[in-house]
DNA sequence: TGCGTTTTGTTATATTATAAAATAACAATA
DNA sequence: TATTGTTATTTTATAATATAACAAAACGCA
């Protein structure tokens, strides 16, 4: 069935917003294929690809996954924790790193267009 | 042919010292089959794992591709300036990063094990 | 209705990564 | 010096992730 981009997008971010665990791009398909059987990989790389882009979800490089940004869309630095026991991700706002950061890119005379910052460890309730 | 672990392990490293722009597992894998035409992709991924793993390699998460570790090899936190422009990687020194970095880890009570930094944008030559 | 645009599905394929099975090397033992 | 057990490595096969290219369908609007 066809759509709007933008309606697309929604859904996938439903989609995403529904679970509280990271999602693969084919996990994502898998989960809307239920209601829409012939929807295709490309489809949904196509929404996630808008919707990182806007900001409003995340892309984790280190596990090829996918969460909704539960903060602001505007943080310039989300920082993204992986719990490498259970799995969940906790966002938070990085911004406070962008001044050394930002020395750093300095010092090279790199033009910075987009930071990625992923910590990998155990969550809260995975330390006993 | 078959050869210990470390010797591998150097070989690898070797290739990775005599190009100046990250490689994938398989530029690696192209490169030494040149040699040893039998060679296969895990005998590649083990060497690099353990490269990593000891922070004689570092593997940039976002374009999947590895370089050798250029920095002190115990930087705490190492970060990978990527030109999407010409590809190239400069290796920073990000230890000053790591105070704000375990201030937000402690916020959510995370035990952090790996942090994982890049800044994609453009390198000083590509930047007219 | 007809035209241009957007979105989609399809097909095909590329790329990255790992699981599982088979084998080689080598030291210890008989 | 055969044989065995152990370990590490290779090989084969396949899984998982991602994208390119293009035709067809649906939509928006004149």
């Amino acid at each position: 069935m066809r759509k709007q981009a933008a309606v697309r997008q929604s859904d996938v971010l439903s989609v995403l917003n529904g679970h509280d665990k990271p999602m693969t791009a084919y996990a994502i398909l898998d989960q809307m294929k239920l209601g829409e059987p012939d929807l295709a990989a490309p489809t949904v790389y196509r929404a996630l690809t808008a919707l990182t882009d806007q900001g409003r979800a995340h892309k984790l490089e280190s596990i090829k996954a996918f969460v909704p940004c539960r903060c602001n869309h505007n943080a310039a630095v989300p920082v993204l924790e992986i719990c490498e026991d259970c799995g969940t991700v906790e966002e938070h706002d990085g911004t406070r790193l962008l001044a050394e950061l930002s020395a750093i890119s300095a010092q090279s005379s790199f033009n910075a267009t987009r930071h990625i910052v992923e910590v990998h460890g155990r969550c809260r309730s995975c330390t006993s």
